[in-house]
DNA sequence: TTGTATGCGTTATCAA
DNA sequence: TTGATAACGCATACAA
C-alpha cells in the first residue's frame, strides 16, 4: 500500500530510485523509443514500487504543451437537450485525447461570464459555449482572442449597440435550422386543414424562439401575420397547459405549434385534462414521446450532430487546420408519427 | 484587440508594465488587501492593457495548491439518470469553487480504468466514480491511495477473490435503497391482488439489478422463490417489449415489476400493441411519465440527493473534515400515480 | 508594505 | 543514447 500522507513521488524520485537521470524518466513516461531496454525496465520497476503518477498539470505549463482540456458552457446539464449535446462533444473530445470540463450557466449572463473566465484561467485549449439568453456582451471578443471559441445553438451577440459587422465577433457557430423546422411544422398543420395555428413558446429573448416564430410566420399568409395567435409566455409546462386549456373552449384555435419541449408537454396535459385534442406538432423530440397516444409529431434536431460539429470545430481550430470561422446550420427533420410520414426540411 | 499569435502575457509582464515586483502582482491577483492603492491601480491598468489572465494551471503545481477540479466518471452522460446526477454534483462543486471533469465510461472496465488514470494524471482533487459493471478490479485501491475516492450508485468491488474485509477498499459510498424500493413495489402489486408478478430487468451483472431482484424476492413468499417469473435479459426497451408481448397471452403473469427505465417503456409499448394492460410498477422515474395514460407508478430515486451526497462526501474528504468512510443508503419512494397515493419506503 | 530569491514537476536545449 | 541545466508561470519564505 502506498503512503498517502507523504508527498507524492515525482520524476526525480523515480530517477533516483532507478539510478538514471530525470530526462531519461521523462523520455520513458512520454513513450520515447530510443531508450536502453535495461534502463527502461529499471524505470518501470521504480515507477511501480514508488506508485509514481505522471503529472499532466505540471507538464502543461511548459510552452507548446497543454493539458488537452476543452471547456463546455451550456445552460443546464440536467436538461436532456443539453446533456445529449454534452455527451456528443465528450465523445469527439475523448476520441482525440481531450477531457471535457462542463459547466451550467443557468442562462445567467453574470454567471456565464464568471464560468468562461474560470475556464480560461484553468487554461482550457478551447471553449464551446451556448451564449446566454440576456447577453450583456463584452465577454466573447476578449475570450476569443485568448482561446479558440465556438458558439453552439445560438450565435454570439455582442450587445445591441455593436451589431455592425466590424465589431461582431467571428467565431465558428453551430446552429439548427430553427426557422426551417418551424416553417415545415406550421405548413404541415395548415396542410392538414388548420386555419388558426397557435404559436406556443417561450420568451423571444431566446434566439431559437425568434427564429421559430419567424419560420411560423413564413408559413402563413402575410394577412395572418398578427400576434393574436402568438403566445410567448409558456416558460413552463404548467404555464403552457394553462394557456392551451383556456383557449380550448373558445374555438379561436384549431391547431398548435409548440415551439419547445415544455410547451408540447403542457399542451398534451391540457388536452388530456379537457378530453379534447387539437392537431399538434412540437419542436424538439423527447424521451418516451413514442409512449404518448396518439403519438406526437415533432420537429427533431440532430442534437448529436450539433455536438460533434462543435467539437470538431474547436479541435480543428486548435490544430490550426481551419479556414475562416464559419456558421454551420444543421437541418431539422419533421417527424410525423401519427401519419407514419417523415420529411426532411 | 489583443494579439493572439504571440506568447500570452505573464505576471512578469504585468509587473514590468506596472513597474512593480512579481510578488506584488501575485498579491493583487490573489486578492490580498495590504497593497498600496496606487500600485494596485497601476497593476489593474497593466492587466487590462496587456490582456493578462491568471494561470491557475501554473499556480496549481505549487505545493499546497490545487486546481480545484473534481473528476466524475459515470456510465453515459446522455442517459438522463446520469446527467441529473452529474448536474447535481456540478451544482455542489461549483458552489464550493470547484470545476467538474465528467467522462463516460460506457460501462467498459478497460475504458473506465483509462479514464480514472487520466483524471489522476490531470491531478483532480477528488474522484466520484460509478464502478463499472464488469469490474476486473485493481484500480480502486491504487486510485484511492492517491486521491479521495467516492463511489456512487454501486459499491466498489475489488474482484471476486479479494472480497474479504481486509483487502476491500474503503471509500465513501452513495447508494439508493434498491432492494427496499423493489420490495415495496412488489408488495404493492401483490396487495392489489397479483399472484404472479413478473420481474423484468437487465443483467444481474449490475449491482442494482441484483439488489432489486433481492427486494422482489423478499416481498414474495419463499415458495414463490423460483426463477420462472424472473427475466433478466431486457437490455433494451425493444427486448423488454418482446418479452412482455409473448407473455401477455399466456396468463402466467398478472402483474409486472419493471426493474428499470427501459423495461418500463418496453412493457408499456407491449401493452399498447396488444391492447391489453397489466398492473405495472417501474423502477426509476422518467421524463413525461405523467403524460402516459394510465399514468405509470414508479419507484423514484432521489437522484439529485445522490449527486449532492457524493459531492459533499468528496469535498469533506478533501477538506479533511471527514471521519471514517461511510456507506450512505438513500431511501426510495413509491409513487402510485394511478391511485393518487405515495408511500415512503 | 514591497522585493528578492527559490522551488513546484515537468520538458527542452545542448553537450557529452 | 544519456545527462546536467535552464526554463515554464506562479507563490512563498525571508529579507528589506
Amino acid at each position: 500500500m502506498i503512503d498517502m500522507s507523504s508527498r507524492p513521488p515525482t520524476m526525480k524520485d523515480v530517477a533516483a530510485a532507478a539510478g538514471v537521470s530525470l530526462k531519461t524518466v521523462s523520455r520513458h513516461v512520454n513513450g520515447a523509443t530510443n531508450i536502453d531496454p535495461e534502463l527502461s525496465a529499471r524505470i518501470r520497476d521504480a515507477i511501480v514500487s514508488l506508485g509514481y503518477r505522471h503529472n499532466l498539470a505540471a507538464a502543461s505549463i511548459r510552452p507548446g504543451r497543454s493539458a488537452k482540456v476543452i471547456g463546455l458552457v451550456i445552460s443546464d446539464l440536467a436538461n436532456p437537450y443539453w446533456s445529449v449535446i454534452a455527451r456528443s462533444v465528450e465523445r469527439v473530445c475523448s476520441a482525440n485525447g481531450y477531457l471535457l470540463m462542463t459547466v451550467s450557466s443557468e442562462e445567467d449572463a453574470a454567471r456565464h461570464r464568471l464560468l468562461v473566465d474560470r475556464l480560461i484561467a484553468q487554461r482550457v485549449d478551447g471553449l464551446i459555449v451556448v451564449p446566454p439568453r440576456q447577453d450583456t456582451g463584452g465577454w466573447a471578443a476578449p475570450s476569443a482572442s485568448v482561446v479558440p471559441l465556438v458558439a453552439i445553438d445560438r450565435p454570439l451577440q455582442e450587445g445591441e449597440a455593436t451589431s455592425d459587422a466590424e465589431t461582431a465577433v467571428r467565431a465558428d457557430t453551430i446552429l439548427a435550422d430553427n426557422a426551417g423546422g418551424a416553417e415545415a411544422a406550421t405548413r404541415e398543420l395548415v396542410r392538414q386543414g388548420a386555419r388558426n395555428v397557435l404559436f406556443l413558446g417561450d420568451s423571444l429573448e431566446l434566439y431559437t424562439m425568434r427564429e421559430r416564430l419567424a419560420g411560423y410566420r413564413r408559413a402563413l399568409a402575410p394577412s395572418d401575420d398578427d400576434d393574436r395567435l402568438v403566445v410567448t409566455t409558456a416558460h413552463t409546462a404548467a404555464e403552457a397547459a394553462s394557456v392551451v386549456g383556456s383557449l380550448l373552449g373558445e374555438g379561436r384555435v384549431d391547431a398548435v405549434f409548440a415551439a419547445n419541449n415544455r410547451s408540447s408537454i403542457g399542451a398534451i396535459e391540457a388536452f388530456t385534462r379537457a378530453g379534447e385534442r387539437l392537431p399538434l406538432i412540437g419542436f424538439d423530440d423527447f424521451e418516451s414521446a413514442t409512449l404518448v397516444r396518439p403519438a406526437i409529431a415533432v420537429v427533431a434536431q440532430d442534437v448529436v450532430r450539433m455536438g460533434e460539429a462543435a467539437a470538431e470545430a474547436v479541435l480543428a481550430r486548435i490544430a490550426g487546420t481551419a479556414p475562416e470561422p464559419a456558421v454551420t446550420v444543421l437541418p431539422t427533420r419533421l417527424v410525423l408519427r401519427g401519419s407514419e410520414r417523415a420529411a426532411s426540411v
